[in-house]
DNA sequence: ATCATTGTTCTTACGACGAT
DNA sequence: ATCGTCGTAAGAACAATGAT
């Protein structure tokens, strides 16, 4: 149990840490005594009141403490909207400088990396489970930026909302999903999202596809798809991809069902399409040259 | 006006390789 | 073993353009 000069000297040191704290930006560690303080005096306190040991002198310490803490959080409260009502000003002065700046033919200015990989996990699995249309809207986009940034204290690795913009367009393109929908679904984006329907189904996945599938924009102009079919629980006579596409061959079903799982790859791993491609290559190459050889074909 | 796509530039990490 | 340099892949970001 601490004495009442050792209390009121606790309380001294409480004000001048939190004053100090304020003045200063504080670290991790600053932060943590702060809190240990603030706890520690907040205890003695209460218990030295409740066994009838507080002194007049420590309590009227408390008080003024307590008063003039008060009084500084006002006047910090006033010049946090002050502050905030300049940034806001040099913001809008800034961006109409550089949309300025930029309309004038100079060179373009990148924005300084802080990190060579975004904290893509929110983004990954969003696009996983909505393979069939990884199009987020806008509000499906400030939520991922909200999961993504949920426990991030760091300002320097918060993700921004153009980040994730960016991400979705170069990771459709990158991954393969925008030849896949070229190649397969003619461009059309509800052909792709039944062939993913029947990819997943064909797997055994769990359907969480069915999100997007019956998404409101879709659910707004039904059609009668093999999708639509399938929310109405009218199933096909056959299933998974023979049902969207019954005329295509077995190869190329074979084809698409290799390329749907690299494309998912990707996407939870990384790209790495380049390395993927060579890969690809050197294992095809040798496979000729092997099936050549054994043919007896003379190789170059 | 807003959003997606495409082509492109730029930054960073990393491996190979030679010099010490 | 440890550097410094160089080339390259990956991925983030930008600009122009098109679609709705």
């Amino acid at each position: 149990m601490l004495s009442q000069e050792e209390v009121c000297q606790k309380l001294l040191d409480f004000e001048f840490s939190v004053l100090n704290a304020l003045a200063t930006d504080v670290d991790d560690v600053q932060y943590e005594y702060i809190r240990e303080l603030t706890t520690l005096v907040g205890e003695t306190l209460s218990q030295q009141q409740a066994q009838g040991e507080l002194s007049l002198s420590t309590l009227q310490l408390g008080i003024r403490v307590r008063e003039r803490l008060d009084q500084l959080r006002y006047v910090l409260h006033e010049q946090r909207h002050q502050v905030q009502r300049i940034q806001s000003d040099t913001n809008l002065e800034l961006t109409s400088i550089l949309r300025r700046h930029i309309h004038t033919g100079s060179s373009p200015v990148y924005r300084e990396r802080r990190d060579t990989t975004l904290n893509a996990s929110f983004m990954r699995d969003w696009f996983l489970r909505n393979l069939g249309h990884p199009f987020p809207t806008r509000e499906d986009k400030q939520a991922i930026l909200a999961g993504s940034n949920a426990r991030i204290r760091d300002r320097t690795t918060r993700l921004r909302y153009n980040q994730v913009v960016l991400w979705f367009i170069n990771t459709r393109r990158r991954c393969g999903w925008t030849s896949f929908l070229r190649k397969y679904a003619n461009g059309n984006k509800d052909t792709m999202a039944d062939i993913a329907w029947a990819l997943q189904e064909e797997q055994g996945g769990t359907h969480e596809t069915r999100a997007w599938s019956a998404g409101p924009t879709k659910a707004a102009t039904p059609k009668t798809t093999a999708r639509s079919a399938k929310e109405a629980n009218i199933l096909p006579a056959k299933k998974g991809l023979p049902a969207v596409l019954p005329h295509i061959s077995e190869d190329t079903a074979v084809a698409m069902r290799t390329e749907w799982e690299q494309m998912v790859e990707r996407v939870r791993y990384g790209i790495k399409e380049r390395i993927g491609d060579w890969m690809d290559e050197v294992i095809r190459d040798t496979h000729s040259s092997a099936s050549e050889e054994r043919r007896g074909t003379p190789r170059k």
